[in-house]
DNA sequence: GTAGGGTTAG
């Protein structure tokens, strides 16, 4: 039997160390003395320094000791919980561990905050920010505020690091007033913010969708040279364009950092890297990954993940070979996320086999599949309509030890109802709160659609009822859905219930704006969406690059080319910057004119900017320049647009087809299309 | 003792 420890000689140490400072008196061991295997971990440290203390009775009980093993069951979770017993160096050292990890249960932290209340004049201002640090990790946002709020009110000290800790709990909970009354009342106390209290404060805006407030707080600070931003600041804004997709602008900030005297890291490169890849802009993430590795920036594993998923999602699947062997080359070995890639890409493109063959190489490489891949993998196999194959993968993930979760199950619901097999999904609903486990919004709108395809509209009723009574908040796609089926239905009064429902409690965010401005242009009515850019404004919710962008493709549409212009103009103004798809959409509205040249200019302003090109943008171009007969700088166009590694488009091509076959007679046209398809 | 990044579902 192995020893409990291999180092008994530190154990001894560290225990003597321990409890040398001050014993408990009453926490003084009445353990067994002779250890037997239900001997827990505690019990036997306590009995191992009591030995020490008093020397064994017989050298074999000190050898048994040695050789127990401690009872797994009887050994608890935390290794101490608090009691009224814990002496003071105990209390000190819980709280260093649970700052890192967290309490077990709320209760604990409740009850160690008590008890050091009682010795507080004893502890210092680090101990109590660590009780908030661990309250923070337990994601107890709202006590550790409570808790700081008391602290003030006790008048217990706490310094600029409490103040942060607070902070940070403020930005998780809407809105942000207590977070910057707090800011004011670090000033009042006398303390100086400091970049993690900025940096929280911008993370907490932009978390909270917020990006302008944002970006006016680091301009500020800028200006006044309140604080000398870090990498984790730029890094915390670059996170915040990313998401929204905002990444020309990601791109200059990238070049104004540099510029401020911050050197970007791996971090700051990789959310630019990644929201490039989403906008399926993988080869402009390519570059930026030999920008990096030029300034000494090496791709990490997270990187190459980022480039595996944007190739994944453009299909680009005779590009991620290579990939793969340049990690190797890197000596970048997959993790978890690279294989979970990977399974999920050859299960959305229906092949399952191949899915399987990685994860058969992942558990080779020692990397255990997970929740995720096994999830992935169902979502394959119901793909293809086989929910029994999807069953199979649900039994040997658990058979691996492996627990479903939401995620899971909400797969095989929508599997099950999408192969019509409502009851075995409605089977598997109903036992999900036996498994420990609350149906989410996901969870819930998908049992509803099932019920809604199966004509069961009273059934999706009920269960949109119990979804709100449990305290899950439907959603716009939950609404719809169930305002969809008493359409069809023809349940017309209930239909107006629920939208009215829907109203208010699904405030109109801006993407409802952006589809109901869109509705507007498609049929024509370019005031009215004008009219819902202003009730968007007025009701507080901020336009975005995507609003203004339906705006203008529908003025251009509708033959109002100088309103568009207009609102393309007022982008910088606006603090937005337009993205490729904007740019576009103004170069095709200009064209549509007969503008040409000035489509051209916009075009090469794109060229030496940081929202470059793309196929869309040259496709566009060369069709207008086609439709000018100025096939020359047709010509031109087209072998820019090669030397970018783009390609013209079936609609190009199909347009140069139909001119040779219709002006085959002129000189120029056949000149024109035979270089063109040769 | 405090601030920043990646994979699965409607």
């Amino acid at each position: 039997m192995p020893p409990i420890v291999s180092t008994p000689s530190l154990l001894l140490h560290s225990h003597f160390l321990l409890f040398s400072t001050k014993p408990n008196p009453n926490s003084q061991p009445k353990a067994p003395f002779i250890p037997s295997p239900s001997t827990t971990h505690p019990e036997l440290k306590q009995l191992l320094y009591h030995k020490f203390k008093l020397g064994f009775d017989k050298l074999d009980d000190a050898l048994l000791l040695f050789s127990t093993k401690p009872n797994p069951d009887s050994q608890p979770k935390a290794p101490f919980i608090p009691s009224p017993s814990t002496t003071y160096p105990e209390l000190k050292q819980l709280l260093y561990r649970k700052s890192k990890v967290g309490f077990n249960k709320l209760d604990d932290a409740l009850l160690v905050f008590d008890q050091m209340l009682g010795l507080k004049s004893r502890l210092s201002v680090v101990d109590f920010t660590q009780l908030l640090t661990a309250l923070v990790r337990m994601e107890e946002y709202s006590v550790a505020i409570s808790m700081f709020r008391e602290l003030r009110v006790l008048s217990i000290p706490v310094n600029i690091v409490t103040f942060n800790t607070a902070i940070h709990s403020c930005c998780h909970l809407n809105p942000l007033d207590y977070a910057f009354s707090l800011l004011a009342g670090i000033i009042k106390s006398g303390w100086v913010p400091d970049v993690f209290t900025y940096t929280t404060l911008i993370k907490g805006l932009l978390s909270q969708d917020r990006p302008l407030e944002a970006g006016d707080l680091f301009n500020k600070l800028i200006t006044y040279q309140e604080i000398q931003p870090s990498v984790v600041t730029y890094n915390t804004i670059f996170d915040g364009l990313c998401k929204t997709s905002n990444t020309s602008m990601a791109l200059k900030f990238l070049r104004k950092m540099e510029k401020l005297g911050c050197r970007p890291d791996i971090i700051t490169y990789n959310s630019i890297i990644d929201s490039l890849c989403k906008e399926r802009r993988v080869d402009h993430a390519l570059d930026l990954v030999s920008e990096m590795t030029h300034k000494g920036i090496l791709p990490d594993v997270i990187t190459y993940n980022r480039l595996l998923q944007g190739l994944c999602s453009s299909s680009r699947w005779e590009d991620i070979g290579p990939l793969l062997s340049e990690m190797g080359v890197r000596k970048i070995s997959p993790d978890l996320h690279t294989y979970n890639i990977l399974v999920d890409a050859h299960c959305k493109e229906g092949r399952t086999i191949d899915a399987e063959d990685v994860i058969a190489i992942m558990i080779q490489k020692g990397v255990p599949p997970d929740v995720i891949t096994y999830s992935a993998l169902m979502d394959g196999f119901c793909l293809r309509g086989n929910t029994d194959r999807a069953l199979e993968v649900l039994n040997t993930m658990m058979s691996n030890g492996i627990a479903p979760n939401c995620y899971s199950y909400t797969i095989l619901i929508d599997g099950l109802c999408k192969n019509r097999k409502l009851d075995e999904a409605r089977n598997i609903f109903d036992k999900l709160a036996s498994r420990g486990l609350q149906p989410n919004v996901k969870t819930y709108t998908t049992m509803i659609q099932g019920f809604c395809q199966e004509g069961l509209f009273e059934e999706a009723k009920i269960l949109l009822s119990e979804m709100e009574t449990s305290g899950c908040l439907p959603n716009d796609v939950t609404y719809n859905t169930i305002i969809r089926a008493s359409l069809l239905n023809k349940r017309y009064e209930e239909a107006v219930v629920l939208i009215e429902n829907m109203r208010a409690r699904v405030p109109p965010d801006v993407v409802t704006y952006n589809t109901l401005m869109d509705g507007f242009c498609l049929r024509g009515n370019t005031d009215r969406a004008l009219e819902v850019l202003n009730t968007m404004r007025s009701n507080g919710i901020v336009p975005n690059c995507y609003s203004y962008t339906i705006l203008i493709d529908g003025l251009c549409k509708n033959r109002k080319l100088d309103e568009a212009r207009n609102i393309f103009d007022k982008f910088a103004s606006r603090g937005l910057q337009p993205d490729v798809i904007t740019h576009n959409t103004m170069i095709r509205g200009l064209c549509q004119e007969g503008l040409l040249e000035e489509a051209k200019l916009l075009l090469s302003e794109m060229e030496t900017s940081d929202c470059l090109p793309n196929d869309v943008t040259y496709n566009t171009i060369i069709r207008a320049s086609l439709l000018n007969k100025r096939y020359e700088e047709a010509v031109v166009l087209i072998e820019n647009m090669r030397a970018r590694k783009f390609s013209e488009d079936a609609s190009t091509t199909s347009m140069v087809l139909d001119l040779l076959s219709k002006e085959e007679q002129d000189p120029s046209v056949l000149a024109f299309c035979k270089w063109f398809l040769q």
